[in-house]
DNA sequence: CTGTTAGCGCGTTCAA
DNA sequence: TTGAACGCGCTAACAG
């Protein structure tokens, strides 16, 4: 049972009687060359008996193409990326191509990334996670390697590749104004480790996010509480620790507006657990779509993509790319959130 | 901008006035072969000047390995594939291997999984998901074309793989044993999709949780009820929708097991928001690690790994058989689960 | 119209 | 330090 040598086309020629070219065309189910029966049938039957299969690694060095692409994200615990691949699958299935993923969390990984894809190991990108770690000069990198990429990003110049973009600011301050009309005066910001990190350290914080909620509170003239920008958003054990503290403080607030649908959801439990019921007590707003936000009791108000989260268009805008060779001008897909009023606010 | 054609290591060679023999040993920083470091500071030079990264394709092909490993999923949303990403990613950096992933999650995915591997798009695989609709053809498959695997599994015999096994029915056992000594009577099994749909069409459950809960149950007299096994285990909404339906129905249950935390945690929740709390009302049992289990209020008792969820070990086993050309006996890691009571039951 | 030959693509590595 | 063979599938060009 031990595998000598992995069998070849060659292999399969000399077992079918034929060369390797007519190997070749059969395997590929040529069209633009007819192949009697006969000859496909042995050809077929030597490679299956041979337990043949052709090397990607040979194809793709003759073909100048890997046929994958590959899906960069952060984490494996985001909701929306099941979505997200499953479009990718079904896209990449019509044009032939599989879907690989790589998870970048921090800046070695970032960099094995970006090393692994100027190695060719796909033919197109898209970036889902990560992005901070990557940075703009890896994105940079990528685009000079001529690497088909597809980021989704609210905030990055489209130089060199395509944009997904998801604006969020009119739906934080359609959000934010609910929440002050309905007289909350402390209202919380859940937010992920990184953006509070910068925010306390009185660093720039580069979230599109944090952006639109601190604005959209200012244009309220409310202002910013530090001891209410917290984090947690990051997974719904920290969001339910954290929000637990918060309600435990002196002076809690009366709304929380979580970075993520997840620490959302986990906002509401908290608070129950420590007898306060949303909206009631504590109005709740998470970020992005996830399926609990219409079953859950309240249900769970967000900022979010319109209707259902599909991402066809940007698999479709991947593979113009990859398979139209001009370059032709970057494109960007917007795609506006908006308020999502339910039972939590 | 464009990039006429990609550079190659003679072009590197040529710009750098070396051959193309000590570019690659430069490049590979081979301590082998001594090369002066004016030499090398040349050909550095060159290539970052050039954009030069070398074809992992041609690589691929010269060196018959592709230096990466592919980790086999069933879907994203699984708390547990962060670790075992994170193990993976830890151990094949040491080796110099990058980590890709696959997603199955029905027929179609799992042949073209298979096919991508047979193809020789990675030296390893950690069949992590989608086991089902891959099935012992798929493995033996993969086995027969030497694709070293190892396979989370519990109910896989190993030829030709290897196997990380979590036996359960232990656990189940005990924390049947304890539901039942507390006075619970109805029991109820909130289930994968695919377990309870064979249940409740009379066919064989291959599933080793479902059997291991039968089993149990029966072991202390009580039998299982078909109206107490549902679906919703798979995710968190679903698991909140079944529970729900189930606690409102005419005999509802007074304890309920879940085939995995992240449905249990639902299962608190949902009952909570009919005025059932746990574990007075209802005793919640979850399958699996869970970093919520600790945070929540109460803390959910599972069924799960002893300590901490590390997978270097799986990794190790992975790697040894990888690099040991001689295939050597099949390998098993056994890490059977234990009860862990906390506040849910 | 069918089948074959020959050489490409590119990094690696042995022999010199 | 280098020249050249090598790994393997693909395909243009050619022969039967």
């Amino acid at each position: 049972m031990t595998q000598a040598r992995r069998p070849t086309s060659r292999d399969v020629a000399a077992a079918a009687e034929v060369s390797v070219a007519t190997v070749s065309y059969v395997m590929n189910g040529r069209t633009d060359r007819r192949i009697p029966e006969v000859t496909r049938d042995r050809v077929l039957a030597a490679a299956e008996e041979l337990g043949y299969a052709p090397d990607r690694a040979a194809r793709m060095l003759r073909r100048r193409s890997t046929e994958q692409i590959c899906l960069v994200i952060g984490s494996f615990g985001v909701p929306v990326l099941d979505q997200l691949a499953a479009s990718l699958h079904e896209t990449g299935d019509r044009h032939g191509f599989g879907l690989i993923t790589m998870v970048v969390n921090s800046p070695p990984s970032a960099r094995r990334a970006i090393e692994r894809l100027r190695e060719r190991i796909a033919d197109g990108v898209v970036i889902a996670g990560g992005l901070h770690h990557i940075g703009a000069d890896g994105l940079q990198e990528l685009a000079r390697a001529g690497m088909p990429a597809v980021v989704l990003s609210n905030a990055m110049p489209a130089d060199g590749f395509d944009v997904y973009c998801e604006p969020e600011s009119e739906a934080m301050a359609e959000a934010v104004g609910h929440l002050w009309s309905s007289d909350r005066r402390r209202i919380a910001y859940l937010g992920h480790e990184r953006e509070v990190a910068q925010y306390h350290a009185g660093l720039q914080v580069d979230s599109d996010r944090f952006a639109a909620f601190a604005t959209a509170l200012e244009g309220h003239g409310g202002r910013l509480d530090a001891d209410l920008v917290v984090a947690g958003a990051d997974s719904r054990a920290e969001g339910y620790r954290a929000v637990s503290a918060l309600l435990s403080a002196p002076r809690p607030p009366d709304a929380i507006v979580a970075a993520s649908s997840r620490s959302a959801v986990s906002t509401i439990w908290a608070a129950r657990d420590q007898g306060l019921n949303a909206p009631h007590d504590l109005a709740v707003v998470g970020a992005g779509a996830i399926p609990e936000a219409l079953v859950i009791r309240p249900t769970l108000s967000t900022i979010g993509p319109p209707g259902d989260s599909d991402f066809t268009d940007l698999a479709t805008m991947l593979f113009d790319r990859i398979t139209a060779r001009d370059a032709g001008r970057w494109r960007e897909i917007r795609r506006p959130w908006i308020y999502h009023r339910r039972g939590s606010t």
